[in-house]
DNA sequence: CTGAAAGCGCTAACAT
DNA sequence: ATGTTAGCGCTTTCAG
């Protein structure tokens, strides 16, 4: 293994001066960094990170907390997880994956051990118990996910409320009266998940200042439950002509029911999805969709965090604001017949 | 932060004494064992990672290098890194994350760095230009896939030759003599991932033992690529009626398709899957599939890892044999018309 | 069964 | 602009 000291050795010069090539932290000669570049390529020097985190207190490694249940839309967890590490790794940090099953004790073994610098939280919960530990600690931290009580936390999330009320304000738009949200499995719901709780308030209150009805059913995901959940909703509301959908394993089994009872899309009923455009664009019917922007909240929570652990911190919340792109699943309202 | 020499101090003990009642690398007796735990407990000690990887020359982490492109199934890529990471926790270690972005780099980066321990590799294509560093640095490492010459190297994968058989031999048996495969995109095949030739392979040598035709497609996910695929099949084989599918997002637009065409599935034709458990289970017909063992594939990686960097280690290919489990998406062939 | 002490490879004062 | 040096907190000989 070549060491820093071997390097100095070989560019006839001190360790510091290697070490201030290394870090840019004091100006170095022209020549003096070449020869020492020069010797560091030749010999294949890489700077020990045990070392440097030992000698430093930093060990440039962001954990990131991924939800260890697989219920939900994993392509955007994994979406989020792979933003998370191309961005840590373009502003020189490397990603620790922690899975939930540790819970709050990950936050204390990685933060206690100075394994990581920071960390990032997915699929936070509304009252997450891993939440006072992150406020008294002064661990830097993200959340991805917008909790109950974000004070003095710094948070990175779709603005979910927006998100409904645009689904709601398309179709309200489009003369629909009657509208039905299918959305998560009922375990979502119970958990307190903030996305789900919210955006179902954007849902409702938009529809309440519009003047139209929504009904909302959770659903497991699958064709068999959706196909209950659809005899439900018509059974009880049977001049629904708008849906809403939140739930990606419910997407196509919706599209292919409606079909096989004979419910065109778009012309007797409209569909608006909550999900990837990927998903938007593969269905059966190209749906009218507002997107989950994966990539941007990984980029964005990496982004402040770094920016906090170079002192240009705030603490603060950032809602990224829905954009609904129309597709050709949503269109007027039938005439009430 | 607290440091073992604190605890050791509180504890009345010496350092090394200390550093011994974690590791239990020497006889420590019960009294002067509790004394330590005691103390670790009531100062809240965490042992410092970095100070560790430098004395010891071992970070305890594992480094799991994820595919960045997302054009294949992403939650099986997704539960094999959850498996990986539960894993890994169970024997001591933590899971670095890296991205196939900086490709070989990043195998030298840590490498050298110290910053791993060893490597697990997703996603690895038949000629991996990763290889030949991992041979030539005595890097621990184990693949997820296997490519051409797995010489030297560990290996562990679903046998997916065995597996590309097993659904020609299902099918074959029901009567069905003309074939059809669906595959992942002409991408998959044209950066040669190993398990989708393989699996053709195993179709192709079963199909020839047998007496039965495969015609092979591959096909981009969604809805108007399957069509497309559909229709040719339909027009070169009229007389097709077995399917193997080896593509998630070919699944349920094959289903309604073949639905929307009048043929019955399982009474016209007969429909094989190569998927996980929950994407045949939740498929408009239940499916006929053989698994796609992400969690046991992580769970071995991991293991053998482990096994490796304790000196019991063993280069060698591990293939997980296949398990076809029937449902309802498969019949007897009917009578030829 | 326990202590003392020598590093591990690097960073960051403190010098000059 | 560069060199010197004192640690960072732990593991692990070597010595009892």
């Amino acid at each position: 293994m070549v060491t820093l000291a071997e390097v100095a050795q070989h560019a006839g010069v001190s360790a510091s001066t290697v070490s201030y090539v290394l870090s840019g932290k004091r100006s170095i000669s022209a020549t003096t960094r070449q020869r020492v570049e020069q010797s560091i390529r030749e010999l294949g020097y890489h700077p020990n990170a045990g070392a440097r985190a030992l000698a430093s207190n930093r060990s440039n490694i962001i954990a990131l907390m991924v939800p260890l249940r697989t219920d939900m839309y994993v392509p955007v967890m994994m979406e989020i997880a792979i933003a998370v590490a191309t961005t840590a790794r373009t502003h020189g940090y490397d990603v620790l994956l922690l899975t939930g099953e540790e819970g709050p004790d990950a936050v204390r073994r990685v933060t206690g051990s100075g394994l990581a610098d920071a960390m990032i939280l997915m699929d936070v919960e509304l009252e997450d118990e891993r939440l006072p530990l992150l406020r008294q600690t002064d661990q830097h931290s993200v959340l991805i996910g917008l909790p109950a009580d974000p004070n003095g936390l710094t948070c990175v999330d779709l603005d979910w409320s927006a998100t409904g009320a645009l689904c709601v304000e398309h179709l309200a738009g489009l003369g629909h009266r009657d509208i039905a949200v299918i959305g998560e499995a009922p375990a979502v719901y119970e958990r307190h998940t903030g996305f789900a709780e919210r955006t179902l308030d954007g849902l409702r209150s938009w529809a309440r200042a519009s003047g139209v009805r929504v009904l909302h059913r959770p659903c497991e995901g699958g064709y068999d439950a959706m196909a209950l959940t659809l005899a439900r909703i018509f059974d009880e509301r049977p001049g629904t002509t708008g849906f809403v959908v939140q739930n990606e394993s419910a997407v196509e089994p919706l599209l292919a029911l409606l079909r096989q009872q004979g419910r065109a899309v778009p012309e007797d009923v409209s569909v608006v999805a909550i999900c990837p455009d990927q998903v938007a664009v593969q269905a059966s019917v190209r749906l009218t969709s507002v997107a989950i922007p994966a990539q941007e909240m990984g980029r964005h929570a990496v982004e402040h965090l770094v920016a906090k652990l170079d002192g240009r911190g705030d603490d603060d919340v950032v809602l990224l604001a829905p954009e609904l792109t129309v597709r050709a699943s949503t269109g007027p309202a039938p005439a009430a017949s």
